[in-house]
DNA sequence: GGTTAATACATAAGAGAATTATGCATAAGA
DNA sequence: TCTTATGCATAATTCTCTTATGTATTAACC
C-alpha cells in the first residue's frame, strides 16, 4: 500500500479515468477495479469514494442507473459529456504535474 | 500553477530532495530553487515549508546552523545521515506511486 | 529621500480531502 | 452457522496545506 498522502487529490482522476475505460460501473466495482489494476497498491475507501462520486453526479460530470440484482441494489455511473471533458482534463493535469515533478526531483519518472 | 491538491503529500519529498542535491539551502532559498526546477509551477508557501523544515529537524533528518548576513538571519539547513536515508526512500516511494498511476490510469508518465 | 518589492523568518486560524468508524443489508462460502 | 464478501451511505476525526498575520532587513526605483 502507498503512503496515503501521495494519493489526495488523485482520487476524481483515478474513478473518472476508470469510468471512461470500462463505460459503466457500480461503486464497489470501481474499488475492485483500481486494487487489480494497482497490484492491491491503492485501496479506495469506501468513506471517500462514495462522497466524490456523488459530488461528480450532483455537478453534471456522472450519471447512474439503478439496477437491482436479486435483492441487492447497485447504482450504476457514467460519464456525462462534460465529464469526459472533465477526465481528459484531470489526466492532463496529472501528466503535467509528473512532468513538474519529474524535474524537481531530477529523476527519470515512467 | 498546479492544481495545488496533486501536490499534497510532496512536499517533504520536495524538500529533501533538492537539499540532498544542493547540500545545504536556507528556506527562501529552497523556495526559489523549487520554483525554478518547476518552471513557476510549484511556489511553495511560507506556511508549509517552515512548519515542515520545523519537523524535519524535531526528527533528527535535518540539521541547522544561523549565519547572519549583515542584520538578518539566514537558518541553513542539511541533512543528517538519517535523512539521507529517507530521502532515497521518499524518492524511491514516489517513483513507485507514479508506476502504479500510470498502470491504472493507463497512461505513460515520463 | 520615500515608497515599493524582495528577502527572511515564524505562527495561528481556517479550509479541504481523506481516513476511520459506524450503520444497514444481502449473498456466498466454509 | 458463522465469517467473508458484496453493496450502499454518512458522520466524526485527522492530517496537510492555504491564507492571513506579524516582524524585520535590504535593494530598487522614482
Amino acid at each position: 500500500m502507498h503512503s496515503p498522502e501521495l494519493l489526495k487529490g488523485t482520487l476524481q482522476t483515478i474513478v473518472l479515468k476508470v469510468l471512461k475505460d470500462q463505460g459503466r460501473m457500480y461503486g464497489y466495482e470501481i474499488t475492485q477495479r483500481v486494487k487489480d489494476l494497482s497490484d492491491d497498491r491503492i485501496l479506495l475507501t469506501e468513506g471517500a469514494l462514495y462522497p466524490t462520486l456523488h459530488k461528480l453526479e450532483a455537478e453534471g460530470m456522472l450519471r447512474t442507473e439503478t439496477e437491482t440484482i436479486g435483492k441487492r441494489v447497485r447504482k450504476y455511473y457514467s460519464l456525462t459529456p462534460q465529464g469526459r471533458s472533465l477526465v481528459k482534463e484531470r489526466v492532463s493535469e496529472f501528466i503535467a504535474f509528473i512532468k513538474t515533478m519529474g524535474n524537481v526531483l531530477q529523476v527519470e519518472l515512467g
